[in-house]
DNA sequence: ACAATCAATATTGGATCCAAAATAAAATCT
DNA sequence: AGATTTTATTTTGGATCCAATATTGATTGT
């Protein structure tokens, strides 16, 4: 399922892609320090390349850095995911309107293979994959836009909250939910209906907002 | 009236200083290579803390890299102009919204301040100290909404057109035209009227997107 | 004269090394 | 024993070096 058989271009490109994975698999946990000399044992590389992959990373806030002190794995407080869910509200609603004016044919057939791999991978219970499929329906609506720095915006808001989105989809009710809106959402785009697309990406993203709230809840107890 | 005496606490961020300085002052041209080698020698650095530098200003979309073909200054389209601006009016209108409801009086103290020293630097001439200025009245307001990444966004995006805003500062008309709107503008944060507020921020920026598409405009002349 | 091929040069990418700072551990003092 | 200072260790930041790739310039052939 993996398109990306060809090794990355440059090391640091290699790095990042392990980093990215790591982290999003929660190998490298939220809090923790990165230490640059162990990173660079574990991938056979030297530290040049790990310290400027943490740099990218330090653009996208996925990891915080202090001068001297190093790097860290960055948290997310509920605060801060609301905060994240607040402002793609805000510039989902804004791509999807240009999206709508301007979505091909294809785009839509894309959307709709999208979805089908979301819900193969739901009935597999890869919860990985199935993440990675959700992400490819988002983003083919998004792209549709045209509005690169509002893709990028919306790209690391998505990787910033991504840790917390598999745990909606491990929930098998929440993964017919997902079917459903999506399915529903796709009608939408097709009838090129923004407001009632707009009301429908917004109940979709509501249902991660309570499992994250209660997530959470259950974390402090 | 630099505040920032003392130095950078590492390399790299000095560079980063002067990196974002020399693309400010068109000092690196839009659309011009960056030489590793010919900065490092200038700067009196190794390349390591060039390179470190480099990749936050590729992450802030203020540099272009390709792999092994090194880095280049973006430009800016007016189409790209449009998008940052358009999302600047999204993500500022969701700013306000929240500033208001949060501003206190020390904060509109200091959005007073901040416009006084840009009426002061715009009587004297000095366009960036009069940019600094301006940057420091508007992102008041921004902070007053306590939404970090958002905040980080919009920072972004002010940068993106940082050099194209001189251009508007520099004809004395639309310099009395800042001074005017500015003042509406805290008369409606001290009325915590948030309506007028955002229409007139609104037709603030309008000024600087109508003194680039002339200019961009007259470029293809 | 122009295009294509080959050689020379410039530039980036990564590894290694060392100094400076931060952290952890040990020793000293009250 | 507990707090404080001193010493040892770890870790980061930066410089230098070399290999791989890209770019430029020269050479050859048509």
């Amino acid at each position: 399922m993996d398109i990306e058989a060809r090794p990355p271009q440059t090391t640091q490109q290699y790095v990042l892609d392990q980093l990215r994975r790591a982290i999003l698999t929660g190998q490298l946990a939220p809090g923790s320090a990165i230490r640059q000399d162990a990173l660079a044992d574990q991938l056979g590389v030297s530290r040049v390349p790990i310290r400027e992959a943490l740099k990218i990373l330090e653009g996208e806030g996925q990891v915080i850095y202090r001068p001297r002190r190093g790097y860290m794995v960055a948290e997310l407080a509920l605060e801060d995911f609301l905060e994240v869910y607040r402002i793609r509200q805000i510039l989902e609603d804004e791509a999807v309107r240009r999206a709508v004016e301007r979505i091909t044919d294809e785009d839509i057939q894309r959307l709709q293979d999208a979805h089908a791999d979301v819900v193969a991978a739901g009935q597999a219970g890869e919860i990985t994959a199935m993440a990675a499929a959700n992400r490819r329906f988002h983003f083919t609506l998004i792209d549709a836009a045209g509005m690169p720095r509002l893709r990028r915006f919306l790209s690391i808001l998505w990787d910033a909250s991504d840790v917390y989105r598999s745990l909606y989809y491990s929930e098998e009710s929440n993964r017919e939910r997902v079917d459903r809106e999506h399915k529903g959402i796709i009608d939408a785009v097709r009838a090129r209906d923004t407001d009632d697309l707009i009301r429908r990406l917004s109940e979709h993203r509501a249902g991660t907002v309570a499992t994250f709230r209660e997530f959470m809840a259950k974390q402090e107890s």
